[in-house]
Parts: structure tokens; C-alpha cells; sequence
DNA sequence: AAAGTATATCTTGTATTGCAAGGTATTTAA
DNA sequence: TTAAATACCTTGCAATACAAGATATACTTT
């Protein structure tokens, strides 16, 4: 396991509907994508089966089209929900990260 | 389940490492601090484990000490293998933290 | 003395989730 | 026809926050 495994749980799927929001895109993309914003290659075992849930939740939804070189891709969009759970995902991180980052700089509130 | 109880996970531990720094502390004061950082309160079937989990592994070591009112209290300081592992800690979460930063405001790098 | 309250710690079991490992299918190039 | 790149999926494991419940001490109130 990876040393920032643990971190990554519960703010991925934050990053992913952030993403999608930004323009309709396939899993395999999605990857390239996230190492561009600086994460560390991420596996096709953590991100399709996050993309499938987050599907059967509503947030996002998906349309398959053909590809230019290699078999179907899966474009995702956001759907309403997934907006509103990505506004909740940004309070949420604002929160936590700002906590952290005040008991890294050693002051209380 | 709490909203923010996934993205707690794996940056807890440096946090209570950071606070721990600051000088010997006991559970539950540590409680109390963690919230006056902006925490939300944290159950003591989260931290108590988490201590327990973090002495075993030798990042923190642990003295007993009469209380003036109540059981005893156990205060912990850091190891010297607790300062690396929170050296550590704070490099991944910059590393992580910035990242999804640059996801939420849309630039790459 | 008895009961209640605040302090202080621990244990057990559950839910969630990142991810490794392995598998399948399509298109183009060697 | 073989290889490589693209593209997606499934199964099972490991790690961890946390709810729920238990225990024990000291002080205060009745």
C-alpha cells in the first residue's frame, strides 16, 4: 500500500466530480488527469470502481461513444446531485484542510 | 457516519503526532485540543485506538500520572521515530493537500 | 453514606474505501 | 500474426474512523 493510500480516502471522489464538472471525460483520461494536478499515478483499480458507484449514487452519469484507437469510451458529466455533492465536498475540505494546516502552523482558533 | 469521517483518514495520526510535538499531553486533552484547532469533535473510540495503535508502532511512548480529579492520566511524548514519521506525514499531506487544491481551482501543473 | 457527575481510559465490531491482481476487448502498427 | 496501446471491469484484501458499551477514580451533593 501506498504511503498516501489512507489520505486519499474520502477526497477522491471530490476530485473526480471536480473534474468531470470541468468537461465531459472518460475513466482512462480521468487518470492522466489527476497525475497532471499533481497526484500520483493512480490505479485503474482505484478509479473505475469509484466512477461505477458514483454512478449508481446519481452523481454522475455516462454515455458510451467510439474511440479513435482502441475499443469504447465511457464519457461521464455530472448530473445535479453530483453538483451538489461537490459543493458539499469543497465545505467539507476547506474545513478539514484548514484544521490541519492550523495544527501544522501550531495555532488554535 | 460522519460526513468528514473518510477524509479524516490518514491524516489524523500526523495530527495528533504535530500536537503531541507541542509538548506531553494526555487523551483526553487531547480531545479538547483537536477541536480548539477546528476539528469537529472526535470520538474517543477514535483516538484512544489511535494512541494505543501509534505506541505500539514506537512513534510515541507513554507515562502514567495522578490526576488531581479523576483515574489516571496517561501522557504521551514523541519518539524519535514520531519526529520522522510526522516529518513525513507533512510532506505527503503537502504533497496531497496542494494537489487537490489545483484540482478544485482548475489549474494544472 | 449514598448517589450523582465529571474525568479518564479501554474494547469490540462495523462500514467505508483505496488498491493490487487479474481478466477482457478493440484498434493500429510492426 | 504478433505486439502494443488503449479502454474497461471484477474480486478480495488492508487500513482506519467511529459507534456503542464497559470500567474506574475523585469530588460534590443529598
Amino acid at each position: 500500500m501506498s504511503d498516501t493510500t489512507q489520505m486519499l480516502k474520502g477526497i477522491l471522489d471530490g476530485c473526480l466530480l471536480a473534474i468531470i464538472k470541468e468537461g465531459e471525460i472518460y475513466g482512462y483520461e480521468l487518470a492522466a488527469k489527476l497525475e497532471s494536478y499533481g497526484f500520483r499515478s493512480l490505479s485503474e483499480g482505484t478509479i473505475y470502481p469509484l466512477l461505477l458507484r458514483m454512478q449508481k449514487e446519481g452523481l454522475i452519469s455516462a454515455t458510451l461513444r467510439k474511440s479513435t484507437a482502441g475499443p469504447k469510451r465511457k464519457y461521464y458529466t455530472l448530473t445535479e446531485k453530483g453538483e451538489q455533492e461537490l459543493d458539499l465536498f469543497i465545505v467539507r475540505w476547506e474545513q478539514v484542510s484548514s484544521s490541519v494546516d492550523n495544527v501544522l502552523s501550531k495555532r488554535g482558533i
